[in-house]
DNA sequence: TGCGGTATGATTGTATACGAATAATGCTAA
DNA sequence: TTAGCATTATTCGTATACAATCATACCGCA
């Protein structure tokens, strides 16, 4: 739901261009945007009652995340991933988060911890009042936190931005998750976060491996081994994000 | 060196916006913008001969990859890195790009090794004529199209990011690098090439640390140990790209 | 001579205006 | 009735205009 910037948006966010890109992103990741939904700048603009231009420059980098995809002069969509690009997407992060998991069972301060558990409390209230966006919300910011316990900002980030596209495309699926899915996915998490309390690299790896082939074995169950690419989707693939 | 964008560049790219990213881009990557030096939209609009309107949104791509840095309400400025941000980035290529070294071993196809072969050989020729710029920009291709090679493009773009901004931090060193170790380096590339030639994954992945390993002491070896971060970059730090 | 305040200039952030290109619509004619 | 063409409407891509803010320099005054 896009609701216009006020003031006191504004505090937060000093700029427009910001507020309207939380606000955008945001509006997808929680499914008020639909995968394969058009943009229209003069519409957005409208929603949140400022003018074209930092809608645009807001826009320009959600393009860039590959959240959203252009098609030259016909307006900009929100991304239909493929099947196969969110498996490249799980790729890339089991090559990264293991890693990520060792090192914050390293370093972790007693803040990170904190954020850790309260990321993944978040995630057992949204399972438990079955709210899909929230749960995925919450699941986003415990993968960054375990990145940004270990240490490294730069892959904290990735994985998010990783998480923010593999969730854009399971909220196309949000009618067939169901609160088992998410009390196994946040008591997987659960076990990460006390290894890394404990202090135990090896097992914050294992675990972490164990969780992302948990997420892909859920993964297919939801989606199936059909390729479930229409049309539309394939306009968008032509085009990678500004580059 | 900021060019006018005319009809040929537009062949290419066909928005202005997408023109001046690429310029500007360029004109970082190559030291004609040196780090710490602030980009006036209007200076660079005059430049590329078109209005500050695309010059903007190509301004936001760049700050949210990381090159330019805003300091609200006065203006963007070329990043300048300290050594521990570069540190970060080279600890996210350890964790990455030995993976993918491992797979492009068993997925380069032939066109795959050619552009890795077509990578070096731009390296070498850089490496003796003294061309630092060419020389990065030839091993950014080269990382990356392992990536490419493995299969994974988002892993193949993370890497190439990094890359990038490690590129922008040696530029300003640019003075200190010497035709040996751009060999070295470049010796190390072939290691690893010939490795996935010969479907070796484990050497390939094996050399890929080695090379990542020796990056670092050359780094060092070119930075020293002693913080050189002055108070210009403190500014940059504070603000992370658009989040 | 040193300091503070004001004015001026520069630069950003935002809004609006305009041209070009595409899609949609309707009209005419066979 | 339908095919084809022209016309309209929509929307993007770009340029320009305006306002807010920050830095700087200058000037008056102690």
């Amino acid at each position: 739901m896009l609701t216009p910037i006020d003031q006191r948006t504004l505090e937060k966010t000093p700029t427009f261009r910001e507020a309207a890109y939380h606000a955008i992103k945001q509006a997808i990741l929680d499914g008020s945007l639909e995968p394969g939904q058009p943009l229209v700048e003069e519409r957005l603009a409208d929603m949140l009652q400022i003018s074209r231009t930092p809608v645009r420059e807001a826009l320009a980098i959600l393009e860039h995340e590959g959240l959203i995809a252009p098609v030259y002069r016909r307006g900009l969509f929100v991304c239909k991933l493929t099947r196969d690009q969110v498996i490249e997407l799980f790729t890339a992060n089991e090559a990264v988060e293991p890693f990520l998991a060792r090192r914050a069972a390293h370093y972790a301060s007693p803040e990170q911890i904190a954020a850790l558990e309260s990321a993944i409390r978040d995630g057992e209230a949204c399972a438990e009042c079955n709210n899909i966006a929230g749960f995925l919300r919450a699941g986003r910011l415990f993968h960054s936190s375990v990145g940004r316990a270990a240490g490294n900002l730069v892959l904290a980030r990735f994985v998010e931005r990783n998480e923010e596209r593999v969730d854009l495309f399971l909220m196309g699926y949000r009618k067939a998750v169901n609160v088992e899915m998410m009390r196994t996915s946040n008591r997987e998490h659960r076990a990460i976060y006390r290894a890394i309390v404990q202090r135990d690299p090896d097992a914050a790896a294992r675990l972490s491996i164990y969780h992302l082939q948990s997420v892909r074995e859920r993964f297919a169950a939801l989606v199936g081994d059909d390729d479930r690419d229409d049309v539309l989707s394939l306009d968008e693939q032509t085009k990678e994000p500004d580059e």
